[in-house]
RNA sequence: GGAUCGGUAGUUCAGUUGGUUAGAAUGCCGCCCUGUCACGGCGGAGGUCGCGGGUUCGAGUCCCGUCCGGUCCGCCA
């Protein structure tokens, strides 16, 4: 037997037990004749002491940081207590040890502060895993793992497996390729998610399904992205978009209880997509701070609906609003005070390439109820007051206007908002909140293909009293300036995203489930029969056969822990993550194939 | 594909206007220490300043290229 506690049991009512611990050293403290050793596990530590009758056999015997050492002796308690531990009332008294295994010096400390560079500890990731910081969020995540698989499982989900390899039908995200050597020629793609599978699924009957998977795209990283990552993937039959909303933000809840132990009572808010986007700038708006967006330019385009203020902002001859596609204002609570630095700086901001705007009006509204701006000449004081009025801003708000071409300056917005929750401390990471962004547009515009794409995924369902808008009219776009004039751009989908904190955490729709819709929705998207039969077919072919009506959801689940745990990156709660450039730098992969390898595959590799 | 920041001791970083022998902290090694827990004290070793080229009397520092890493845009149905 290797032991018989681990480091992180041993307290004050155990003393005289004899024991035997084993673990790594994480610290060596010597005092002549004594030495004290912390012993870790991933329980946590226990300090143990090395009396003089030991000193021959340390020296024989050298320990150093990160050895694996298996002691035994008695559970003693300390003379003097160390509060900040949880054994910190004893020690071990050590009256044989053996030294299991020696450790190189670790190129990095194994502490909560680590030393460590990001670089350094992924490349021994093995080593950070040690720390607590990563043990911590792992422990987390395995934790929103049991809830979800619970939840899911008391309401009758039943988890089935469906395959990693199977067939490339690239639309959206590039898809990962695996080659096959027994079809010399032929390959298949890693799932982006199992979608027509949980389909097929509901069409035999299951009809609730979950599974927490693996799904695959090979597309560029970012801090929350990876090349694999874990959804949590579910779907229902014979539902409909409230019954999938109430499911799921039971299932959030649940989280948030077993996980944080939050009772989240509020009602779950809800919000269109075309509000949030008018409001917020944003189809994922974090929802724990206000400052909305008004619209100067057109004011019907503001949550709720302003009278029409467009005359205030122009007819004074200033060409940056008069020229500007739309005019956008937030009222930043309490910064009316900011001095000609702080406003330069935001000034800055909005112009670093990412932002790219050309620059910021601003207008203080003082406290004393005067008004001090940066166009003072182009607007009189009750203009002024009355777009801060339209602004909703306060005396002591400071209004930061940006205007420009739609999309980019409802981005702008979005961004400087959110810099400004960030910046006044309004995202508050011990604060949740929940919301879900409804309607979404069935299709966006491609405008390198001239051609509609969806926006979710080709499998969702139009709102039902826009199915005849679909089927009746062509898809075809014949002004691509114009394309917002043809009906498909104002068809809304049957589709929900949950967001968190400005986070989307999971996404879904109800889906077709009739072959003539199904194979409309394709040819909107551009495939002919040949080729919906060729990439789709199997799925046409099963809707023949009974298909419920059904839909489902999916939920980033590294992301989820990750906000879960107060963080914006995932690869903390992932155990072996990839790099910024999708590369594993433990295992140097990916790597080069032998030879023999291409041989079998048949394959010649003629690198450009 | 693009933008931007970084790369100096094992590690994290500092390094002024281009100018003597490139520093600190920590880690590592040695000696001392019977109550430490970020132990303490004394001493020591440790550097191709990512790589290649250029400017210069002289380059860690300036210029060009390149590689690696971080963040972001595009991309991510």
């Amino acid at each position: 037997m290797y032991r018989t506690h681990t480091c992180g049991q041993l307290r004050i009512s155990d003393i005289t037990q004899p024991t035997t611990l084993a673990g790594w050293v994480q610290t060596i403290r010597k005092f002549g004749s004594i030495t004290f050793v912390d012993l870790r596990d991933r329980y946590g530590i226990t300090q143990l002491l090395f009396g003089e009758n030991l000193n021959k056999e340390l020296d024989e015997n050298p320990l150093g940081r990160e050895f694996v050492l298996q002691v035994s002796g008695t559970v003693a308690e300390r003379s003097n207590k160390n509060p900040g531990m949880p054994t910190g009332d004893i020690e071990i008294n050590v009256s044989s040890f053996k030294v299991l295994n020696k450790s190189a010096v670790p190129p990095f400390t194994i502490q909560d502060d680590t030393d460590g560079g990001d670089d350094l500890r992924m490349k021994y990731r093995f080593l950070d895993l040690r720390r607590n910081a990563i043990k911590r969020n792992l422990e987390l995540r395995y934790s929103v793992n049991r809830s979800a698989r619970n939840y899911l499982h008391e309401n009758g989900f039943m988890d089935i497996e469906t395959p990693f390899l199977i067939k490339s039908t690239p639309e959206g995200a590039r898809d990962f390729v695996v080659p096959s050597r027994m079809n010399p020629g032929q390959f298949y793609a890693l799932p982006q998610s199992p979608q027509t599978f949980k389909q097929l699924l509901m069409v035999s009957g299951y009809d609730r399904y979950y599974q927490v998977v693996k799904c695959f795209r090979d597309e560029d990283l970012r801090a929350d992205r990876q090349p694999e990552f874990t959804q949590i993937d579910c779907e229902m039959a014979f539902v409909e978009q409230e019954d999938i909303l109430n499911m799921f933000e039971g299932l959030v809840k649940q989280i948030f209880k077993d996980v944080k132990n939050i009772d989240y009572t509020d009602t779950v808010e809800r919000m269109t997509w075309e509000e949030a986007m008018w409001q917020y700038g944003n189809d994922k708006p974090d929802i724990r701070f206000d400052m909305r967006i008004c619209n100067l330019k057109f004011p019907q385009h503001t949550f709720p609906a302003k009278e029409d203020i467009s005359a205030l902002i122009s007819g004074v001859d200033f060409k940056v609003f008069d020229e500007a596609e739309t005019v956008l204002a937030i009222a930043v609570p309490g910064c009316s005070e900011y001095s000609r630095k702080q406003t330069d700086e935001l000034t800055e901001w909005v112009k670093r390439p990412q932002i790219g705007m050309k620059g910021l009006v601003f207008i203080k509204c003082n406290a004393d109820g005067t008004y001090k701006s940066s166009v003072d000449k182009f607007y009189p004081e009750e203009k002024l007051k009355a777009i801060a009025a339209a602004a909703s801003a306060k005396a002591g708000d400071l209004i930061l206007i940006l205007a420009g071409a739609e999309e980019r300056t409802r981005k702008a917005t979005s961004d400087l908002r959110l810099h400004l929750g960030q910046t006044l401390g309004l995202r508050k990471a011990d604060e949740f909140r929940l919301l879900w962004v409804l309607d979404f547009p069935l299709f966006e515009y491609d405008e390198e293909g001239n051609r509609w794409v969806a926006r979710h995924h080709p499998f969702t369902s139009p709102k039902p009293t826009q199915i005849e808008t679909m089927i009746r009219n062509n898809p075809v776009i014949e002004n691509a300036a114009e394309y917002l004039k043809h009906p498909y751009a104002s068809i809304k989908a049957n589709a929900y995203d949950m967001v968190l904190n400005g986070n989307e955490i999971g996404g879904g729709s109800i889906r077709i489930y009739q072959r003539e819709l199904q194979e409309k929705m394709f040819s909107a998207l551009g495939m002919d029969a040949a080729e919906q039969q060729h990439k789709f077919g199997f799925l046409l072919g099963a809707f023949e056969y009974g298909a419920p009506p059904h839909g489902g959801i999916a939920f980033g689940f590294d992301r989820l822990c990750a906000i879960l745990g107060g963080s914006e990156s995932i690869r903390d709660f992932i155990a072996f993550p990839k790099n910024n450039s999708g590369r594993d730098v433990m295992l140097d992969a990916p790597s080069a194939i032998d030879d023999k390898q291409f041989e079998e595959l048949q394959i010649k590799l003629d690198l450009k």
